[in-house]
RNA sequence: CGAGGUGUGGCUCAGUUUGGCUAGAGCACCUGGUUUGGGACCAGGGGGUCGCAGGUUCGAAUCCUGUCACCUCGACCA
């Protein structure tokens, strides 16, 4: 019996963490490998999440003001040629399309790796007047950049997301909403996917390729490293003047608006599997499990059982997303199966239970394990659901805070970085040079200049010792 | 794109060094029955032509040449 479990169990994350993050995705049967080269096949439960966390997005983005629009799948060569940083950021990890219907085109044009350059002409149409401001569109759409190396869900050559691409009347409005944005992602993180995360703002070299500024949210994941979570760019008037959009002001005279786009992919779902998983697999926020609540009938072919199973969860369960498990498999098969797919809830019910009027409770996060009356079903669960979302939350919060370290001397930072998994906060100097140093002694990266918790913690940069300009959040990164 | 590795049923692999009977195993799958509170058991069954192309040979999964794909680690990125 032992011998069964070890072929079928999952890498220890301690062990290789890589391993048991491929492990738990193919396991989980969150994805699929296609036979399409760095692109992958998103099955049904892992398609669902993706489904709960546009959801719960769209549903924020539009109590914002947003409006959703659907772009073309294609960009002419020179019309993403207009601005130069952001060709530049691009150029290397484009696919073009040279012929059609064929014939070789007179133009070839890029599959989107992102859309500004398609906005901007939609916008150079539509923005007349001021009266015309803001704009404020989003698409949800999937883009491809060629990557060299691609991982589920974190690296892929085609990827979900959502792209929004605003245009505003003054600097100000801009710089309000992509900071609107940002907070948006980070409640999104925080209060659906229990991740919490660190606000700021990225540095020159890491910055967008095209954009005045770029800011991102950064969470943790179990080993350490950081993911990117969601950006949200301030790109002032420089796509506005390159692409020649311009209005008439209240002033009588013409202007050019000033633009923000901001975006969150599938991503996000790495984020989710290596912040909460486990070594028995994959452990979901109750308010983004498509399946929030299972039932394990015990001895279900006697006469009952799975009368009351259906019973339960069409009467006493109302409004949570509840399956009962009927297959014929064995209820320990069952149980190990659904911590594997990160099931929040699991409620046991058989023969002896229906007899005290009683069920078994078991939570995924803990796997603490409880009996509770029949009758308490229907106040019990929804309260214990929310319990483990904002458990789930305090713990990877407890996790992040306690596994940031402060650095003020090079040896120290690089000790740190070397030797505790986890971010770094040092000053530095502002200096391209110093982020290309450490990045080459330690393959850290500044992550951001954080929003909150910023104070000086030292007047000299960590690197080179010069007057330090900013403290800044270093880490590994995926 | 640089370094390394791997291609044999759905999956993990054995077999390749030293060419030779009908290409094997475990898991998964299907059927029937017995089971069911932590990955059940018995019996029966289906499925591969060995990444692809060419070559050597009486004979190739095994040797040779070429080619393709994938994986891991680096440099670049949501």
């Amino acid at each position: 019996m032992a011998d069964k479990k070890m072929v079928e169990s999952i890498t220890s994350m301690d062990e290789d963490f890589a391993q048991w993050y491929t492990d738990i995705v193919k396991r989980a049967e969150l994805m699929d490998y296609s036979s399409v080269k760095g692109c992958m096949i998103f099955l049904p439960a892992g398609y669902a999440l993706w489904e709960n966390i546009q959801d719960r997005l769209d549903k924020r983005f539009k109590a914002t003001g947003v409006e959703n629009v659907y772009m073309p799948l294609f960009i002419p060569e020179s019309l993403l040629q207009r601005e130069k940083d952001h060709v530049e950021g691009f150029a290397p990890e484009v696919a073009w399309v040279t012929e059609g219907g064929g014939e070789k085109l007179e133009e070839r044009m890029c599959v989107r790796p992102t859309s500004e350059t398609l906005f901007c002409d939609l916008y150079k149409n539509i923005i007349h007047s001021y009266r015309d401001l803001p704009k404020v569109f989003n698409q949800w759409c999937s883009v491809v950049r060629w990557e060299k190396t691609t991982r589920p869900f974190l690296r892929s050559r085609e990827f979900l997301w959502q792209e929004g691409h605003t245009m505003h009347e003054t600097p100000e409005e801009a710089e309000e909403r992509t900071v609107q944005m940002l907070n948006v992602y980070a409640d999104l993180l925080k209060e659906d996917l229990a991740i919490p995360t660190i606000k700021g703002r990225k540095t020159e070299k890491e910055k967008f390729a095209g954009a005045t500024a770029t800011y991102t949210i950064e969470a943790m994941m179990h080993d350490g490293k950081a993911l990117q979570s969601g950006t949200s760019h301030n790109f002032g008037d420089g796509f506005a003047k390159a692409f020649g959009i311009e209005y008439t002001g209240r002033d009588n005279k013409l202007h050019n608006p000033f633009q923000t786009s901001w975006g969150l992919s599938t991503r996000t779902i790495g984020a989710l599997i290596m912040v909460h998983g486990d070594n028995d697999g994959l452990v979901l926020p109750p308010r983004i499990a498509p399946t929030q609540v299972v039932i394990v009938p015990i001895q279900q072919r006697k006469e009952g059982v799975l009368d009351v199973c259906r019973k339960v969860a069409e009467e006493s369960l109302e409004g949570i997303r509840v399956k009962v498990d009927d297959t014929d498999r064995s209820p320990g098969f069952k149980f190990a199966e659904q911590e594997m797919r990160g099931f929040p809830l699991r409620i046991e019910i058989g023969p002896r239970d229906i007899e005290n009027g009683e069920c078994v409770v078991v939570r995924r996060d803990t796997h603490e394990k409880k009996t509770i009356r029949m009758d308490e079903v229907k106040t019990y669960i929804p309260e214990l659901l929310d319990t483990i979302q904002s458990d789930m939350y305090e713990r990877a919060k407890e996790h992040l805070e306690s596994s940031i370290y402060d650095a003020t001397e090079y040896d120290e930072f690089k000790k740190l970085i070397d030797e505790k998994p986890g971010f770094v906060r040092a000053m530095w100097c502002g200096e391209q040079e110093c982020e290309d140093v450490i990045k080459a002694d330690t393959t850290a990266t500044s992550r951001c200049m954080p929003f909150e918790n910023n104070e000086p913690i030292s007047d000299k940069c960590v690197c080179c010792g010069k007057p330090a300009k900013h403290l800044v959040i270093w880490g590994k990164a995926y």
